[in-house]
DNA sequence: CAGGATCCACACGGATACTG
DNA sequence: CAGTATCCGTGTGGATCCTG
């Protein structure tokens, strides 16, 4: 259903791509791990305020599994978990950045089309 | 529930894109659209061997709502109707591309990552 | 051809309770 | 603290039938 990685070099698809990243938490924690950061689970709880234990550990797990985060267990009395990017994780920066500058444009290029294209007719 | 573009100047946040592109076939039939493509209906359906015409009609009503694509319908007996994006819509282009170019890096970032640090003992 | 309407299954996701 | 387990509602998405 869900593998680790995947065989060898897959050269992931769009769909591929759509997968590692579906649902509407994946993106929002990856923000709070950008850059570097080191988040204990009990930190991604807080950050992200309409997230559930389950859902916040679940989607951690997929991003671990799928090679995007790492995890880091501390075996002490209070257990302490870390995580953060891998390497990988880091490289979709980039990305996550043109979506955000996308959604700036929106308004000059909504208002323009808007006004240039009417409704086919 | 679904407005039409929003008030004004929203500024969008993360979550804010992610509700714009979530689900699995909008990101798929927007790779469908881009570099000026214009495609039918049918066309689609035949491009996403995977998706039903429910979905299909439903997430290009819900891209065209928010301003991605248009819809161009064409009065005529054999009914015709042509999608495109919009000047905004093509704008994600980067970040799709962002996107494929960081699926593309997984291999080499990601066996690094994994011979560099051990599972955290 | 381009969908709308309907029914239905399941996965997603939330709330709560419990555990090491 | 960092989860897991469970129950349950809702939404998502598929299949089918029907229409202009």
């Amino acid at each position: 259903m869900r593998r680790l990685y995947t065989p060898a070099s897959a050269a992931l698809g769009v769909e591929e791509v759509i997968r590692l990243l579906e649902g509407k938490w994946k993106l929002i924690i990856l923000f709070h791990l950008f850059d570097g950061k080191v988040q204990r689970y009990s930190d991604l709880e807080k950050l992200i305020p309409g997230i559930s234990q389950k859902m916040l550990a679940q989607q951690l797990r997929q991003l671990e599994e799928d090679g995007i985060v790492s995890r880091k267990v501390y075996p002490q009395v209070p257990p302490k978990v870390e995580y953060r990017l891998t390497e990988w994780g880091q490289a979709l920066c980039p990305a996550l950045d043109a979506m955000l500058k996308w959604a700036e444009q929106r308004d000059a290029l909504l208002l323009k089309g808007v006004t240039e294209e009417g409704p086919a007719d």
